[in-house]
DNA sequence: GAGTGGTCTAGACCACCTT
DNA sequence: AGGTGGTCTAGACCACTCG
């Protein structure tokens, strides 16, 4: 076995301290466990107590447990296989195909810490493609910002944006340590349309440098446009390195 | 009252004729739920029996009836209200899901040629990773194909797919150069449900030169899995060179 | 007050994996 | 054989909504 199984009283001290919090017991366990993989302390591949030393430890009932370790399955943050045990799953980011909006709001959803590092927010004289794509004047103002979301300490995505400065006046005072760029836009313009392209490439050894990757490590790239009313208001280039991230989508019969 | 209640014995019909289902109980009603669903026989907005009929109606638990409905509501299929009841959720966002259905079509839409080359295609026994996916015993036999798709003379996709034997017996007999396994398939089992998860990888060796591109090429890798009445019918590996190909979408305002 | 969903319990049987 | 997760039962108490 490789990982040190994780002791079952020591989840007992966890959900413990957790118990001035209201949140139903399962709530409880899954924010301990939650909180515990995003920090790290328990690594991947560690083993978890089996539900019945939970059982016995915690002083719940199994189907609490169970309920608690299944949806944590479901959510990916755990993997299940019977008549083995329960483990710790391997950190591998993925959205959702139409969710890649907001990548802040993906990685909590994970358990995982999301931060935002500001390379640049500035104004720049458009360009002849931003001058096309945004029906402005060659060489009038345009703002272009670029940031790099972290994943606990790993880079996930470089993001590199081109916003339309009539749609979105206030662009250059924001504080996108706070809020993403993209939560910022959805709030003051309402989307109309998207356009995603995805595709995979190499990126610039200034992109790998951003990302700290190698600059042979395949990545998946995002062009990402959006409208509101009618007018393009930003086009993003989102960069992420393949070995971190993944898209995931279902789609129904419907 | 907007809607007329669902009544409980209907379901429970519905719930009977599933019987030849293996699947587990809270499944087979899930499965049942999402395809009135589905088919729009339980519109929008649409109230369904509390739990407790359908613990009388059904015959089950009440647990299992509350774990179908709470899945069920977490997919966004059902909004549940405490005190209130149960209703059919309004219809998901269509986030146009991107178009990997058919790839023939979408070369020839194109207008391009498409040919197919087939490499193989077989019987084996299926791995632990079959067995698990497929829900067959390791060893029992399994489907295998795996063709390349091109575009004019460039090949523009590499589709390596395992399919459970018994939801298409004829598989083997199929000629993929005149229809593509997707083709076949989707023609024999109705689709249910799919799932897309998207990377950048680098391709093997092997994968590289039934492409004809270079080992450091970033090729865009989509693992897509299809369910029918809740069965997985097939899980394909399709690995296309980041040079040649590329994802489109667009979504309207969700 | 009657009905709803939300949660929880203390058992149980099963298929599965490991030894 | 013993441990694991997967499922299921038949109860229970609660907060909530509605008439």
């Amino acid at each position: 076995m490789i990982g040190v199984a994780i002791d079952a009283q020591d989840v007992a001290a966890l959900f413990g301290a957790s118990r001035r919090e209201s949140a139903p017991a399962y709530r409880r366990l899954k924010n301990v466990i939650t909180e515990q993989i995003g920090t790290g302390r328990w690594p991947e591949g560690e083993l978890l107590p089996s539900e019945n030393q939970l059982v016995d430890s915690l002083g719940l009932s199994r189907m609490t447990i169970n309920r608690a370790l299944r949806e944590l399955s479901s959510d990916g943050l755990l993997v299940r296989m019977p008549g083995v045990g329960t483990f710790v799953a391997e950190r591998r980011s993925s959205s959702a195909l139409y969710g890649v909006r907001n990548i802040a709001e993906e990685v909590s959803r994970r358990g995982r810490r999301h931060r935002t590092d500001v390379v640049f927010v500035r104004e720049e004289p458009a360009d002849r493609r931003a001058h096309r794509m945004f029906g402005i004047p060659e060489g009038s103002p345009i703002y272009h910002s670029r940031v790099v979301h972290f994943e606990d300490d790993s880079a996930i995505q470089l993001e590199d944006r081109h916003v339309h400065p009539d749609l979105a006046p206030e662009y250059l005072q924001q504080d996108f340590t706070e809020r993403t760029p993209n939560d910022y836009l959805s709030r003051i313009a309402p989307l109309g349309k998207g356009e995603h392209i995805v595709e995979a490439v190499l990126g610039t050894a200034e992109d790998c440098a951003s990302l700290g990757i190698d600059a042979a490590e395949p990545c998946l790239l995002i062009h990402r446009r959006t409208w509101s009313e009618g007018q393009l208001v930003s086009a993003a280039r989102l960069l992420h390195p393949g070995s971190r991230f993944r898209l995931e989508g279902t789609f129904d019969s419907l």
